[in-house]
DNA sequence: CCAGGTGATGAAAGCGCTTACTGTGATGGC
DNA sequence: GCCATCACAGTAAGCGCTTTCATCACCTGG
């Protein structure tokens, strides 16, 4: 209720040195203990600065030194679990050396991914991940590319994560075995008896997408078990879109005796048309995902997915843009994922008339 | 692989000045349109930026200027749905007025809530959201009321979200009605029948555990409804915790029809451990959360619970934080929650002797 | 007793911007 | 036709720090 008197100015360094009788370079000294100040003086300043209250102003400091302490994090959406474990993993690194990690949530939109890596560099940065929404638009890209390196120009650092290189900028990436992922899954499917596999691409024109599918479309080829194109459907890496495209291919009376969605939040709505249409998981229909989303384990049933390091990716990347890993060879380092069984897959059911 | 030279300096104003022949005032004026500057004058400048292709250095700016882009989120863990829902409410807002959201992770740690505080304050920060690990310790809240004053005579703006006021800080809160979202539960679990409702809350000494369970706890008292202590155990806001705790229920073989959770993450865990003792859910026990993450409906069954605005909350926060918002007479602005019915309640089975 | 160290401190020049405060010509009222 | 007015543009003083360079007292060996 008490609106007190805004302070307008605040204690600077300056305010310290003539508390402690001493010169502001000597103040600055102590603080960052960047040279040797005798004990006696170095109490006198450490007492000022609680006696005052003094912070630090961070802006001067960045200035003056050229450093900063900010992170950026480029991010489709916090919200969304495969995201927010990522950053999760990029946060408690940045923390070791208390960087400030910002977050710019871009909503798949390829100008917010641009407005705000400008914005980023404004603050000069210390560097940035870029992570998610690889659209691949050639124009975007290279107006990305154009700022990547504008950024590296700066003295910042880029580290792409879960996405692939940019052409013509120098920086690193840390992404996932989505290729060998959707192999094995395929695999798996397949020893089990399964024939025909509907699939749900995640959106068109991103790399993951491709990569994903191709992994699955690949391993079907080379075990000689056809893939019918009515059964691949596309749509965004959404839990709408699963739900959304499981019903159409219901409705459009498809059959399928195993369903794979790009990612486990389309398998959760596909899952639920599933159950709405009465069709049992996993003993008429199988279904798997990709990721292993921390909530696989409670769903309807538990799903059979790709688990992805997520975490450890952010970590990382972070590492990688502090400087603290080596870059290596190649500039791109691929997490593998890992097979997880659980409830939604089983051999198909065995039907009359064998259909193929 | 081309390992580029780093450029240590990069463009200022005043190259851009004497590239378009004019005088650093004038670059300044026209970045920041805040003074008339001719349309040729205008032209030059926009040319020359363009030309150099310089980005304004926002250290510089903020420390000219004394403002800052800003805006501090400090959190328990991003990757919990919870928390991740709020920072993009925060998020969403912030990117209205072209703000930066830093994300802090204090893992529930008090000590890092404080140092986050101090590192915010020495960026100078715009504005602080404070939300989660509402931690009643007296000592620690204290030193956080002095960092909080201090942050608002520094010019900062300070809002809670989902935590109640702070003594004697000037800083406005967004909060949940937990009791009222609770007392709904337990009305609605009473008028279903059941009378031995276990209750798991949320870790002690946290005040939303506290509102909670006194909803749940009133609400039963007023329906004269008797409350087992051996019924009531706590844990973490954890999935982990439910399970553990549910399973303690289970193995000490307390009688219950209905198991309340402080909160969906523990709901689910406690829908696992019922599943592997083989009750069923909702015809043998009844479940229920609190906050209504996006994959209750996935739950198996569904979970019942009451659903918190917690993007609106964030967003709103955000919006104090940006003086967008009028503060509400006596500072505090509560959320009402919402019962969800789902699939997880049903009337508790007849049983053949009364319990009670 | 003094040249040459050595170690701690101070003076001052920026870092790249904003923003009073001053100048200007060009206008317009009388 | 002259001076107040106006609409721009320039000058320069910071914002609060870091950091180079200079200083100064004091010590050590010859």
């Amino acid at each position: 209720m008490t609106s007190r008197q805004r302070a307008a100015t605040s204690v600077t360094l300056a305010d310290v040195a003539a508390r402690a009788g001493v010169s502001p370079a000597t103040v600055s000294r102590v603080l960052n203990d960047s040279y040797p100040v005798s004990a006696s003086t170095r109490d006198r300043v450490t007492r000022a600065v609680r006696e005052l209250k003094y912070v630090v102003n961070g802006h001067a400091r960045a200035l003056a030194a050229s450093t900063s302490m900010v992170v950026g994090v480029i991010v489709n959406d916090v919200s969304d679990p495969f995201f927010s474990q990522i950053v999760r993993g990029i946060q408690t690194e940045a923390a070791h050396d208390g960087k400030l990690v910002v977050i710019c949530n871009t909503e798949g939109e390829p100008a917010r991914e641009l407005s705000y890596l400008e914005l980023l560099r404004q603050q000069r940065a210390h560097s940035v991940l870029l992570t998610g929404a690889a659209v691949d638009d050639p124009v975007h890209l290279a107006e990305l590319a154009e700022q990547g390196r504008g950024l590296l120009a700066q003295g910042g650092r880029l580290v792409l994560c879960g996405r692939p290189r940019l052409p013509d900028v120098d920086a690193p990436a840390v992404t996932f075995a989505n290729h060998a992922g959707a192999s094995a899954l395929a695999r798996h499917l397949v020893e089990l008896g399964h024939r025909r596999i509907a699939y749900l691409t995640g959106p068109l024109g991103r790399t993951t997408t491709a990569e994903r599918f191709a992994g699955f479309r690949e391993q079907l080829a080379a075990a000689g078990v056809p893939l019918a194109p009515e059964l691949v459907l596309s749509g965004g890496f959404t839990r709408a879109a699963g739900y959304d495209n499981t019903r159409a291919l219901l409705a459009a009376g498809a059959e399928f005796t195993a369903l794979v969605t790009a990612n486990d939040a389309m398998a959760f709505g596909a899952l639920a048309a599933l159950r709405e249409h009465g069709i049992d998981v996993p003993d008429q229909v199988s279904v798997a995902g990709f990721d292993d989303l921390p909530f696989c384990v409670d769903s309807a049933p538990p799903l059979t997915t790709v688990r992805l390091p997520l975490t450890e990716a952010g970590a990382l990347a972070a590492r990688l843009a502090a400087g603290r890993e080596p870059v290596p060879f190649g500039g791109v380092v691929t997490l593998q994922g890992e097979l997880v069984v659980r409830r939604t897959v089983n051999r198909p059911p065995s039907q009359p008339g064998g259909q193929r």
